[in-house]
DNA sequence: CTGAATCCCCAGAGATACTG
DNA sequence: CAGTATCTCTGGGGATTCAG
């Protein structure tokens, strides 16, 4: 998503649209959810993994990565054997809670409209 | 983005994160921006691709389509000669303004926060 | 004007193995 | 424990052409 703007100049980019800048943020596919997660508090790397297994490794890394560099989260290493790494939102990252939050309570509120499962019907309704 | 939940049976996946349900929706490379120009009133097809000449055409027409899918905008066809098709927010999608506008109040106000530009700089501080 | 249909490429993402 | 390092491969997405 980001790479995307690498190389072009269009005028009024992200300059027309600054839901495109927030989306750059969090609009990763994991980045919501690892915020989401964080804003209960710190979390080590392995409590991300269990609380959705369904994030591969590199993944995890890779998004943590991105929002390391964004300066939305801080990684907090401590020189331990075993080492021990923990993230959490920065003063920054903290701006985003109400858009995180906002999100959560509509996930919950809609869940049950928005269907999970493969659509299979095509209707195209002309009238 | 969905074709990740099919076959995948991990218990809490999206039951433990109602941001995941939201992303969905509106975490499409473009749906972000595409429900935002909604937000102000109907818009035709050439209308978005005036507002951001980046996306293609085809882009435009899947993300289209995939919110019409989800319930989320309504596309209102005129059969006239040459062609006009309208889209507007439906009622469900209303409910997503909230977070498309705190989406874009956080984008107005953090744009020089964030860096747009590719990082070069990789400082893997320990401490 | 509003798309649909193809072709095609490469970056995003999975799987696996290794390391400080 | 918390990651890298490769390898691989799919499908997301661009460019172009066709259609109602």
């Amino acid at each position: 998503m980001r790479t995307r703007k690498i190389g072009l100049d269009y005028p009024s980019n992200s300059e027309a649209c600054p839901v495109e800048t927030t989306l750059d943020v969090i609009g990763g596919k994991w980045k919501g959810v690892i915020l989401f997660h964080l804003i209960d508090g710190k979390k080590r790397f392995n409590e991300f993994r269990k609380l959705h297994p369904c994030i591969t490794q590199r993944m995890l890394t890779l998004q943590l990565r991105e929002l390391e560099r964004d300066g939305v989260i801080h990684r907090e290493i401590y020189k331990e054997v075993p080492p021990k790494v923990e993230y959490s939102l920065t003063e920054f990252g903290r701006t985003l809670e109400p858009i995180i939050l906002l999100m959560k309570d509509w996930g919950v509120q809609h869940k049950n409209s928005v269907n999970k499962e493969v659509r299979t019907t095509r209707n195209e309704e002309l009238k």
